[in-house]
RNA sequence: GGGACAUUAGCUCAGGCGGUAGAGCACUUGACUUUUAAUCAAGGUGUCCGGAGUUCGAGUCUCCGAUGUCUCACCA
């Protein structure tokens, strides 16, 4: 064994305890009465009385016959003031024996240090497991983001602002599930396992079921299992649930990731975007207290209504390109994207430029929340068409900090209508990877479904926002890493 | 996939022109009964990410590889 001394010297620590009958792993349960943050937030009512309460040690400060250490469960540190007159001399060198890393249980009376920190004078500690390795430093704390991914647990226990994070993930889910069922959403699951891969331009990832012996492929979205219960007559729902694309990954794309889709029949994209103000500020209001947002020193203001502009309106302030001068003629479009740079491929047509304007010269503009809606039909599989402007749909995606946050429509409606651009996007991606028609969603809307507003909200998106958070692995506890390689 | 940067003790980091590796925390021993990044004294940390090359000699220079961070590209 090449152990290093700290490892030796807490194994060593271990067996003896083992040896003398007292194997810390063997404990099984410790009734504390109160966690760290009870005490503290109400410390006065418990001044001077006895409590029993467990947690790791943090720190450890040995001054003879007397010490203080401090002690952290799941919400918070508390100090404990150990003396050997209290303790007595086998439990008080026992103490001292303690390591950084071990947890304990306690009890002793609450009071307050001459420095004004409100402290437990201990009465009796015990052991309730060892720790075999040491936590990383306790000024800096663990800063390699590798180790930090990788070591979760580790990074939670010494970095508080981590364990800050995820509890404002945990809080603005219910504030999300709150607010749904309040306005009468249902909430529901559906397979994360597909026999096809369809829908959405992303490629899915592969798997086998053994007994059926078919391939099947992991959920990219929710939205089509959504649309059949609409026809079931479950007329307003919403899934929160992990989708999966075999895509690239940076700050703002995990590979697998959380999505909120809901739908609402008889609603329209209108009635989408008062739900996307409504449910930011809901959980603005109920998680942080404020619709006014610090995002690294921009203020994000939340306060509807949000700005609201078609694409065509947005790519002429920000380009100053007019689509609607030349609508549906590729030629000019292709002329105008030269002469803005904008790259265009040979069989792009008027409204794939379109959108390609949109993200060259909009979308890194629009750090306030504003929507983009009437989407070009071409990019719109699943949206239905303007009435006027057939070429357009009664789609938008809303933006925030420049970053995509959700995506809405009217939901098309008409199977016949549906089936041709499904397989026209098929088409398009032939030879990418397979994709398929569902062929039983359109057999869902030849039973019929009723006009039906509809949105996908990336859920990791909105919590980055909330937390202040700029990359997406700093709100996922454990995001997609490499093997580590022997090297 | 491209580029830049990083990888040295358990953790956070320093290592000038190539000459057998350094600090703080943590750890061990001792002192200390209100400290809080406790203090004081003493002690030893190691596959310098992996591999190859240049060299009398490589943590340091070159090449190949690994992992990560940022960034560009791709991506509803």
């Amino acid at each position: 064994m090449d152990l290093n001394e700290i490892l030796r010297v807490r194994r060593e620590k271990l067996d003896t305890l083992k040896k003398e009958g007292r194997n810390p792993f063997d404990m099984t349960r410790f009734d504390r009465e109160y966690t760290a943050k009870e005490l503290l937030d109400n410390f006065d009512k418990f001044q001077d009385k006895e409590v029993s309460l467990a947690g790791r040690i943090m720190a450890k400060r040995i001054m003879g016959k007397a010490s203080f250490c401090h002690i952290q469960d799941g919400l918070e540190r508390i100090q404990l003031y150990v003396r050997v007159d209290e303790l007595g001399e086998d439990s008080y060198s026992e103490f001292k024996k303690y390591d950084i890393g071990d947890i304990v249980g306690i009890t002793g009376l609450t009071f307050v240090t001459h420095m004004g920190e409100k402290s437990i004078r201990v009465k009796s500690m015990v052991l309730l497991t060892k720790s075999l390795q040491p936590l990383p430093e306790k000024f800096h704390g663990l800063k390699d983001m590798d180790l930090r991914y990788r070591q979760r647990y580790v990074d939670l226990i010494v970095n508080p602002e981590v364990k800050s994070v995820f509890i404002t993930r945990a809080k603005i889910i219910k504030a999300i599930r709150e607010y749904m069922s309040n306005l009468g959403y249902l909430e529901v699951e559906t397979p994360v396992l597909h026999n096809q891969a369809t829908n959405a331009n992303a490629r899915p990832f592969c798997t086998h079921q053994n007994t059926l012996d078919i391939d099947m492929y992991l959920r990219i979205e929710l939205e089509l299992n959504l649309k059949k219960l609409i026809v079931g007559g479950l007329d307003k729902i919403f899934e929160i649930g992990k989708v999966f694309r075999n895509e690239g990954m940076d700050t703002r794309h995990n590979p697998e990731f959380t999505l909120m889709e809901f739908y609402e029949a008889y609603g329209d994209l209108y009635t989408m975007m008062d739900r996307a103000e409504q449910i930011y500020c809901y959980v603005a209001d109920n998680v942080l207290g404020t619709r006014q947002i610090d995002f690294q020193g921009q203020i994000i203001n939340l306060e509807s209504p949000w700005r609201r502009l078609t694409m065509i309106e947005a790519v002429k302030e920000y380009s100053g390109v007019d689509f609607d001068s030349f609508t549906l003629d590729d030629e000019a479009a292709k002329k105008a994207a030269k002469e803005k740079n904008v790259h265009v491929e040979s069989h792009w047509n008027w409204g794939m430029i379109l959108n390609a304007f949109f993200e060259e010269y909009v979308e890194k503009n629009l750090i306030q929340p504003t929507f983009i809606y009437q989407y070009p039909i071409e990019i719109s599989p699943l949206a239905k068409r303007n009435k006027d402007k057939p070429h357009l749909t009664e789609r938008f995606e809303f933006f925030i900090l420049a970053s995509e946050m959700g995506n809405a429509f009217s939901e098309l409606n008409d199977p016949v209508d549906q089936k041709e651009r499904l397989i026209a996007q098929a088409k398009s991606k032939f030879g990418e990877y397979e994709f398929t028609i569902d062929e039983d969603f359109i057999n869902a809307l030849e039973i019929g479904m009723p006009p039906t507003g509809g949105m996908g909200l990336g859920v990791e998106r909105m919590i980055m926002l909330f937390t202040n958070s700029s990359s997406i692995r700093d709100v996922m506890f454990f995001p997609t890493m490499k093997p580590e390689s022997n090297g």
